[in-house]
DNA sequence: AATGATAATAGTAATAGTTATCAATAAGAG
DNA sequence: CTCTTATTGATAACTATTACTATTATCATT
């Protein structure tokens, strides 16, 4: 638990920045970090917000998720599992653990070393809403 | 074949995008798309090319690759199949038919309606390139 | 072929998201 | 407490993309 070397301090924001994303499930992005943590340092930039979570997540103590075309999200479980996006509201919800793809196969001649696997759909709660409507 | 109609129109320069791009079997960026097409009409402009593509792409004509975190590429094959992004050489390669995931099941209460899977690795060539240095 | 309505264009400004720069500050080792 | 230097806040810069607009070109209709 201790991110403290030889050159790596804990600061205030850093601390913060972490607190606070762990404490949420939801997976806001640098701008709504930057919003939750302004509450308790009104004075931190959106850069320092931006360093931190980069920071962060490279430690392997946060997740960047890079969704295709839209802006980046952080989670604060850095364990790999499943995303859904919803169509409807936009939220991005846990899905449970990940698929096992099979790494290091090949397909095509091309060797497999990674994936990124984004599921598109309807949250359960954008469905109720879809119901009631009918 | 004709996409003409009411509102559609076919010009010199949507003619000549949906050509070039499908001479080639890469994924260009608008950017190299823009570079590839003022060969044929250099007094076309950027915001031109982005206009098209996006209406090619809507059209069904061709295919808008949006990978996480990375300039949109664009695929003169219309049909769905599955790619490979090489983190060596930063390519995007064919890989074959797309996997068929299963659509309209749920996960966790979520209704799966797409999905976006991004296989990363290293192409064949740059495999090669790579058994050669040792 | 000429006309006319309007889709599309070139050129450019604007925007969103993110990264870079840098003088001032503060973490933490000794 | 002192010193080194990682980090910060403020701001500029950058990249990819979209928006704006006066002018031009497509094509259905005459
Ligand atoms: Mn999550
Ligand atoms: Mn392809
Ligand atoms: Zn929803
Ligand atoms: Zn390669």
């Amino acid at each position: 638990m201790n991110i403290v070397n030889k050159d790596r301090r804990m600061t205030k924001q850093r601390q913060v920045i972490l607190e606070r994303l762990r404490e949420v499930k939801t997976h806001p992005t640098a701008d709504e970090v930057y919003a939750m943590v302004k509450e308790d340092l009104p004075k931190i930039s959106l850069g320092t917000v931006y360093r931190n979570l980069d920071i962060l997540a490279e430690l392997g103590l946060i997740q960047k998720l890079e969704m295709a075309g839209q802006p980046k999200r952080f989670d604060g479980n850095p364990h790999p599992h499943l995303h859904g996006k919803c169509i409807a509201c936009e939220r991005v919800v846990d899905l449970g653990p990940d698929f096992d793809f099979g790494l290091d196969k090949k397909i095509n001649g091309f060797k497999v070393l990674d994936y990124k696997l984004e599921i598109i759909g309807l949250c359960s709660r954008c469905q109720e809403k879809e119901n009631k409507l009918k």
